[in-house]
DNA sequence: TAGATTGTTAATCGATTAACAATC
DNA sequence: TAGATTGTTAATCGATTAACAATC
């Protein structure tokens, strides 16, 4: 499923768990960019991570060679590489369904205001939000939403509302022709094959913590 | 690292890919047991969640043996031991700090309040907001989190405050002695090795849609 | 140049899948 | 009982690690 354009035009596959590590080193990346560090070692990035240099050079190698030899690699070209792989170079239209907690939250998300992603519009159905400025960008009715996204050529639609209304909102989305949904909304979405969905399955994290706190206390 | 006692009193690893299904087996079943289904073999529910059957039975036996043979899982039954492994037996004292959208929003999952999270009280540093009641719990002064903890018992803490504050009451949460910390701030906390953290990236889900929409743009 | 570090090949390790005897 | 399905062993597959020639 998963590739990249190789120089030859062919389309290479990316082992899932590569994927998984990429925002990982786009993160730590943009830490040492901040801090205006210029160059790193595989084993000291690596370190940094809590992964092996090794898997560190042979992740990379999948898209391309991005070190020098006796040197290691320079931040800010490898960030640079890194955010064109994971298709940051352009910014990505998006709107957001659902002004609730976590919707606002979503919006003033430090990261997310120097990154690539922009929000250029925001849908709930309350008469008393419509209308409502956020983050500099307006709310407006769900009952625009198709036409919005069909004029307005948005790719990803954001789904932060109740489950009840999580299916029909992501229904419109495609309707309006997104290519890819961030759900926060705990439920399976049905959406055809062409379309990409991201599910933030918040509570699952939770399990896991208490799984390992279960293991803890069944060690001692 | 992670374990479980056998019945001999040893404690095996747990693959950490197991680990990560645990909560997702939890969730299906949950589903399932909501709508009264009584029992399910393991082509069918390995069908649903989208993994295959011999993945889910080998899953298991890294726990126990909690199917029928020519029967399959009684769905209420598997919950239960599910339930035990992932240590949701018991309640889990926990602690929010830090009452933006996103501590809002995680009070009122919809999810938490059937499951076995207790959050007990919640703590912010806004005179303003001191006092007010959030989902029947109260909010208290980030002063008195420490004692808190320490007079509760508290497993748990929640960190839901800017990045600038969060390193700061990770240490007051392990001053107070909690086992574990769910972490929603943006950054690395530096911790013991005694006490949990799981780190919720809630961008990391962004940048991996991103490059999926980027893969299937190279691809056509 | 000598030292350092990459990119890559080969070896190892672990996780997933297939197959089937056990048995309800 | 016969059919179904488990739990587990063995085979396969893929991912991680180690090692090193290439080279800056």
């Amino acid at each position: 499923m998963d590739s990249i354009q190789t120089g030859s035009g062919k389309v290479k596959q990316i082992p899932e768990a590569v994927i998984k590590r990429l925002p990982v080193y786009h993160r730590y990346l943009t830490e040492l960019a901040k801090r205006d560090v210029e160059r790193i070692s595989s084993p000291e990035l690596a370190a940094k991570i809590g992964i092996t240099a090794s898997q560190l050079r042979q992740d990379l190698s999948c898209f391309g060679s991005f070190g020098h030899q006796g040197y290691g690699y320079r931040i800010h070209e490898l960030l640079g590489e890194i955010s064109r792989i994971l298709g940051l170079e352009n910014e990505i239209p998006m709107v957001l369904v659902g002004v609730g907690h976590l919707g606002r939250a979503i919006l003033s998300y430090p990261n997310f205001k120097d990154k690539k992603f922009g929000f250029i519009a925001i849908f709930d159905n309350n008469p008393l939000i419509i209308g409502e400025i956020i983050e500099e960008i307006p709310v407006l009715a769900i009952t625009e939403l198709e036409s919005y996204l069909i004029k307005n050529n948005v790719e990803v639609g954001v789904i932060t509302t109740p489950i009840s209304a999580a299916q029909e909102v992501a229904n419109l989305l495609i309707q309006g022709g997104v290519r890819g949904i961030w759900n926060f909304a705990p439920l399976a979405l049905k959406v055809p094959d062409s379309v990409v969905v991201e599910h933030v399955h918040i509570s699952e994290s939770l399990l896991e913590l208490s799984f390992k706190l279960q293991q803890k206390r069944l060690k001692s």
